[in-house]
DNA sequence: GTGAAAGCGCTAACAA
DNA sequence: TTGTTAGCGCTTTCAC
């Protein structure tokens, strides 16, 4: 295995460890002994030890990524894009999953902290102040939630959501329920905050933002007097769908559903699912160019609302 | 942030950097230096540097794991048990998305063999030759695939194809047939080597491991005159209910639906899925106990059939 | 352009 | 029980 250290390249190089390591990280070497060194390295199979190269240069080339949920496949699709980036700028990148405990949040934030030289955090519900005396601002970049003080990178929901109601309205709809997730998320505070202003939409209970919430959900949908529904997200929306058919309410003939975030699922589902876009993967890699390259700004990505077949003209 | 190093925490305490060390990492201290040293450690907010530990040590505390698509539900559950038990056993974790790369593999493979203690590998393509000479059997333990000469878990796939089978002759049904994936994939030729060999089975073309693949599946299925179809894999199997259910066929009434694999889409699907579980999230843990016990066993999970609506006794 | 030597932060002998 | 010392593999002054 990768046993090979410089001192082997060198010596068999017949040059010194230094000129090794100033051809292979490009110092200052003649052309040829550049082309020598670089043909010996491969051959050997030599890989660098970046933990070596990390504890001199106090740059490890490692990122961490914390995530409540990988299996969400919200989160799923933010790591891709992290790791995707992450590969193209020669970095490695610890993922941590903690499975929504607050706790391993923190716990992972200090070690990750410690032994990369940043870290993309994906925190829905830890406190403001919590996050701030955890974090450094130097080498953490929020990712889908704002903070003031940490720099971030968040889609324009506000946006979304306008695009959202003004489908529906569009539509003929004149009652829009929303279905809201975890009162300490961070976006479902925002979204509310948001859909509150709008007189058309009646604010039904928050449900876990699940597939299991959903279920709920479409039974609250049905009780009242909603001809469209949106949802805190397309787990929630998928849920919905299915308890409206289950229900034998036909969608989006009976009632029009809208979900959050665009997740592959929502091509799946039946029938396919109008849901507010939000650039995942991307956000994912703009994350990572802030926090290597230290630019302060907070960035707002666009959200597009992608209209599939689960949203329709009201039918009186 | 986590500057503080040994040094700062020996200076405040008044005692040898060695003294510090051993405290924290359980040498032979006095129970009361091992206290106090603890106590200025966290109050400074210490955090080890894990890269010069484990340039001493030889063992870093990292893993790697290296799938071909972390937003394949499939990989996700994997990574999910893996980070788990990782931070149950408190080490780290690099995860590197090779988005069905198999030269991105090999590189990561080589990246991760030199950086980590060991790396957990999801390759269902490559061929086995570059694994044998990418690999060191030491350091490598193959999840979901078998080459011999490497450790691995793996599923006993031809255990739940069999409950499957059986589950569709108990139905009634007696032309089953099978819809395939990449021919390269060492899952889906397992597979087909099972299959061929029940006489119920009608073997189709193979088609992509996606969604997008169960829809041309779809109409392949509905060419021929089967009552039920065993899918490649979840995705498959809805992408096929999504094909059948527009072309106005009934499932399971007219057709029966199996998938494989039981993500967590198969509930959420219309009906829910019927589908062989594989154990996702313990493959991952049972491979990283095995990378880290260093057994050399082979591993063989139990996978089982979980019945749901979507498949149904025949009706002629 | 190249080499010798000094560490990065930590742990593991070896003494005391 | 504790301190001193020597590195782990690498990069980076500083000479040459």
């Amino acid at each position: 295995m990768g046993r090979t250290t410089v001192q082997d390249v060198a010596r068999e190089a017949g040059v010194s460890v230094a000129t090794v390591s100033r051809a292979l990280t490009g110092g200052t070497v003649s052309p040829s002994t550049r082309e020598a060194v670089r043909a010996i390295a491969a051959r050997l199979g030599y890989q660098p030890n970046r933990a070596a190269r990390g504890l001199i240069t106090g740059r490890t080339g490692n990122l961490g990524l914390i995530v409540p949920d990988l299996r969400n496949p919200f989160f799923a699709d933010v790591a891709k894009g992290v790791t995707a980036r992450a590969r193209a700028v020669d970095h490695g990148v610890f993922i941590t999953d903690t499975d929504e405990d607050p706790v391993a949040e923190l716990e992972a934030l200090a070690t990750l902290g410690r032994n990369t030289d940043g870290v993309l955090l994906c925190s829905p519900r830890s406190a403001d102040a919590d996050l701030l005396t955890a974090a450094d601002p130097e080498r953490t970049v929020l990712l889908h939630r704002r903070v003031p003080g940490l720099p971030s990178v968040v889609a324009d929901i506000a946006g979304g959501i306008r695009q959202a109601v003004r489908h529906l309205i569009a539509l003929g709809h004149t009652r829009i329920a929303y279905v809201g997730g975890p009162e300490d998320s961070w976006a479902a505070r925002q979204r509310l905050t948001v859909l509150t202003e709008v007189p058309e939409v009646l604010i039904l209970d928050a449900v876990a933002p699940t597939f299991e919430g959903g279920l709920v959900a479409g039974d609250l949908v049905l009780a009242g007097p909603a001809t469209a529904v949106l949802a805190y997200n397309d787990l929630v929306a998928l849920g919905l769908l299915h308890r409206l058919a289950a229900r034998g309410v036909a969608v989006p003939d009976r009632v029009s559903v809208v979900g959050f975030d665009d997740v592959s699922l929502a091509v799946m589902s039946h029938p396919p699912l109008t849901s507010v876009a939000v650039p995942k993967d991307r956000s994912g890699s703009v994350a990572l160019d802030l926090l290597l390259g230290r630019t302060g700004a907070p960035v707002v990505l666009p959200a597009s609302l992608v209209v599939r077949a689960s949203s329709g003209v009201v039918r009186p």
